[in-house]
DNA sequence: TAGATTGTTAATCGATTAACAATC
DNA sequence: TAGATTGTTAATCGATTAACAATC
């Protein structure tokens, strides 16, 4: 008879990370056979041995996202891409600004792939008097100034963080404050946030550092030899 | 007595992956603290503190990187930032060539923290004539008909794809036909290569996924209330 | 039908976390 | 000394992989 807190009429399953992060490739995949070959159904089979990953291992992905097979057959690829993008959230778009229009700011509003994913940016901002004012990617250049005021007002959803290490905590805060949901952070500073903003952090640097050891090790094995 | 492969004088241990991944998070933030604060000794408990990890998990993370600390005082942050640098092999540098000047590969060519990560972008290759001969983040940009020849003359060790999909595979097997030891791969296709060849792939959909799917579900959470 | 494939349950593997002795 | 911290061994947890029945 101990105080146990019932769940809620659905049960919430937990979703591994490095499931989420392979279902856009499965996407991404999905998507070049449905336009280029017309292909109308697909095997875990077939999949796994295109992207290097354990059939078994697809298969166990597909299900997390709610994905329905026929056996013998496989999965209908137009059911899956839906699919895919229903559990996602990419079925309709999310508007996003975007702080910090240096190189890689730039670079992103210029990125048109977004909106396959259902991210929309709407508005970029920065401090420069150069910037502000002009269109960078078709997206208007906005003062930072006005980043707290605009937030609220276009109840913006997402946004995205190119400002330096120095500045991208200050930027976080004030969009925080105006009610942002979710933050996807590209400098190389642990943002923090209340524990209900979502943070996604985006590290070149960690990628790199794994490619940079495995690199240094074979290196090594070949001069050992 | 059957037969059983010897190891080598040295037994291999596997580095964790996302051990590889925090490595270069520690590192960046130790370089402020010791920048910044001119700290002189660190301890687990402060660094797991401020970048929102267990300290077991950092401690377990700098013994990988065969750090060593002592007991009640900590880590020296000079010590440890070296110690770093020379497990993921940062303290020299390597050449790479980047292939795809468009927006993200302009951007990555501008970018200057990739020193402090021992990698040097020493030129850059595109097909469209208007960019050939220019020069972009100081990097000189060359016609991609050289590619396998320059690859092969200043024996380049890593290659940086930033170019469509539609290609990317294409620019692959130059590089690896010319002798490249490692890829750095931004485009959305999966990259085929020989095992030997060390494929790091980036793709900014992956991290979207998650981003996406724990907005979807935060946005739910809120609206069954 | 036979064979390939899905769906599901179980086993394995590896990363994270906990526990505790050693130490400055 | 007492307390904080490292170093190390053990326990736990979760993701991957294997096994096998169900099915078109």
């Amino acid at each position: 008879m101990a105080e146990i807190e019932e769940k809620k009429s659905e049960i919430i399953k937990a979703i591994p990370e490095p499931t989420l992060r392979r279902l856009p490739m499965y996407y991404q995949y999905l998507k070049r056979m449905h336009g280029d070959k017309k292909l109308d159904f697909i095997s875990c089979t077939q999949i796994g041995n295109d992207l290097n990953v354990l059939p078994i291992q697809v298969r166990k992905d597909l299900q997390v996202a709610d994905a329905i097979g026929k056996p013998k057959l496989g999965y209908s690829v137009g059911e899956l891409l839906n699919t895919i993008e229903d559990f996602l959230g990419w079925n309709n778009t999310t508007d996003a600004y975007l702080v910090g229009v240096g190189n890689l700011g730039a670079a992103l509003l210029g990125y048109q792939g977004f909106r396959e994913y259902g991210l929309n940016i709407i508005a970029a901002f920065d401090t420069d008097d150069e910037k502000i004012g002009r269109e960078i990617g078709g997206k208007r250049v906005l003062s930072a100034s006005k980043l707290y005021e605009m937030i609220k007002r276009m109840s913006i959803k997402i946004g995205i963080i190119t400002v330096p290490a120095s500045t991208a905590q200050e930027i976080a805060d004030i969009m925080v404050k105006a009610g942002i949901h979710a933050i996807w952070n590209f400098s190389p500073v642990k943002i923090n946030a209340p524990p209900d903003i979502i943070v996604q952090h985006e590290n070149l640097a960690s990628s790199l550092g794994v490619l940079s050891k495995k690199l240094a090790m074979a290196i090594k094995a070949n001069t050992d030899k």
